[in-house]
DNA sequence: AAAAAAC
């Protein structure tokens, strides 16, 4: 927290870094918090994950906090979920500071956006269409605006928003102090802040730091029709605490989400063709833990933060390289461990190693699990319910709780072993147990090691289902 | 060609 404190931010924000659980300045924080404190242009290069809200948030806050009234930071983002959870992070960084951000976003109704707009929020975290929707009505006036940020500018540019964007600049002023943030740096980038930003710093993380090290990559050749089964096989092997699964379409992303439930698991599906309010909820209920497995396309794939993110799985190879670190940089966050897996279908081995050359990162080949292997994964997940079970001495739930597994299984593994359970004696220590059984350890040095256990009994994802449905994914 | 984004 000392580092922090030389950067010269002011007490309140300090508290709230504390109860957030900062620590100390992350490269991009340290080097972007003094330029954009003293008032400087900025253009960093760096993507989420890197505590790259922060680094602009802080002296957003700073600059913001002791004016009250108008709008005098704007911050533009290329997703919906991007806005949100922009301001939601503001809003905890500025909870003691008095500072309000709000995001504007489509799919909302708009109603709702003007009410929310009477309680002078500081700072507004925009998507371009329904900011432009808002100042064409006259109910946001950029006159005062102070600071404007770009998150994610390469990619508000490859959705075609470089029209809207210069609108929106045109509506501040030119005093405005301008910060862009962009993963990469083509042409049309550097075009841009030649264009709108005066005399900006250049600010990156290293090259060699751009793709997340504490990932482990991995792929699978596998046919698409044998994909549905080898997921779930590798989902009750590796058990992911939460797991985002993406997919190519949105019509891939419905039907992948719809087996899996199907199957049993806690899966739900995020598109652009869902209603906001979808949307919103489903992403709540990921983060909230409710839901373990999330099935998108790459509407998820740039900026997200969601902790606990263990597992990402590239059900299709994702388009590009940039994409695929996109997509994996969902995992192995602020300094957590994660896997990423990509099916490859054999006419896409080029493909992927095409993507090895530009991540010059190795990807692992690992084989398709064995159904032995699965088995073993859903035997190991019921012994670990039973287990959590008895743990809490609850032994009438115990019993229903095993009768039922007994009843759901196929696998005569299982059942012998949920048998031996149920006949043990309930008043054998139970802690004991589960120290003594070896639940995870790791066998084979070409898998993901297993880092976190299931969820406790409050979880809603059955084990396994019998009715297995076999449907073509 | 697909995805995202305003009504």
């Amino acid at each position: 927290m000392e580092k922090f404190k030389v950067l010269g931010i002011s007490d309140e924000i300090i508290r709230s870094l504390n109860d957030m659980g900062f620590e100390e300045p992350t490269p991009i924080q340290e080097q972007a918090i003094p330029e954009a404190m003293a008032g400087n242009d900025l253009v960093g290069q760096a993507q989420t994950g890197t505590g790259k809200t922060a680094a602009f948030g802080i002296p957003l806050i700073e600059k913001v906090r002791h004016t009250g009234g108008r709008i005098q930071g704007v911050i533009l983002t290329p997703t919906r979920e991007l806005a949100i959870q922009v301001a939601e992070e503001l809003n905890k960084l500025g909870q003691y500071a008095n500072v309000f951000a709000l995001p504007i976003y489509g799919g909302q109704e708009i109603g709702r956006q003007i009410k929310a707009l009477r309680k002078n929020p500081q700072i507004i975290v925009a998507t371009p269409g329904r900011l432009m929707d808002h100042m064409e009505r006259r109910n946001i006036r950029l006159g005062d605006t102070k600071i404007l940020i770009l998150d994610e500018a390469d990619e508000m540019l490859n959705m075609g928003f470089i029209d809207d964007i210069e609108k929106i600049l045109k509506e501040t002023p030119e005093s405005r102090q301008t910060l862009l943030f962009s993963a990469t740096m083509p042409r049309a980038i550097q075009n841009l802040s030649q264009k709108f930003l005066k005399n900006p710093t250049f600010v990156s993380i290293k090259a060699k730091e751009v793709t997340v090290p504490l990932v482990e990559q991995f792929y699978v050749e596998v046919p698409d029709r044998q994909k549905f089964d080898v997921l779930c096989r590798l989902l009750d092997i590796q058990a992911p605490e939460l797991a985002i699964a993406f997919g190519r379409t949105k019509r891939r992303v419905d039907e992948l989400s719809e087996a899996l439930k199907k199957r049993g698991y806690s899966a739900e599906g995020i598109h652009g063709d869902l209603t906001q309010a979808k949307r919103d909820s489903v992403l709540r209920q990921f983060r909230d833990g409710v839901i373990d497995i999330l099935v998108a396309t790459d509407v998820a794939a740039r900026g997200l933060d969601v902790s606990g993110v263990t597992h990402v799985y590239n059900f299709d190879i994702p388009q590009d390289a940039e994409s695929y670190v996109h997509r994996i940089g969902r995992t192995g966050r602020a300094g957590n461990t994660g896997a990423a897996l990509t099916f490859v279908i054999p006419r896409e081995l080029d493909h992927l190693r095409s993507i090895e050359r530009h991540t010059k990162r190795k990807i692992v080949r690992m084989p398709v699990p064995s159904l032995t292997d699965a088995l073993e994964g859903q035997q190991k997940l019921a012994v670990e319910k039973l287990l959590r079970v008895i743990e809490e001495g609850n032994y009438d739930e115990y019993k229903g709780r095993a009768e039922e597994l007994l009843n759901q299984s196929d696998s005569v593994a299982l059942v012998s072993a949920a048998l031996k359970l149920l006949t043990k004696e309930p008043d054998t220590t139970p802690v004991k147990l589960t120290e003594e059984a070896p639940l995870r350890a790791r066998r084979d040095r070409n898998r993901p090691p297993q880092f976190n256990r299931r969820k406790g009994p409050g979880e809603n994802r059955p084990p396994f289902n019998k009715n297995r449905s076999r449907p073509h994914a």
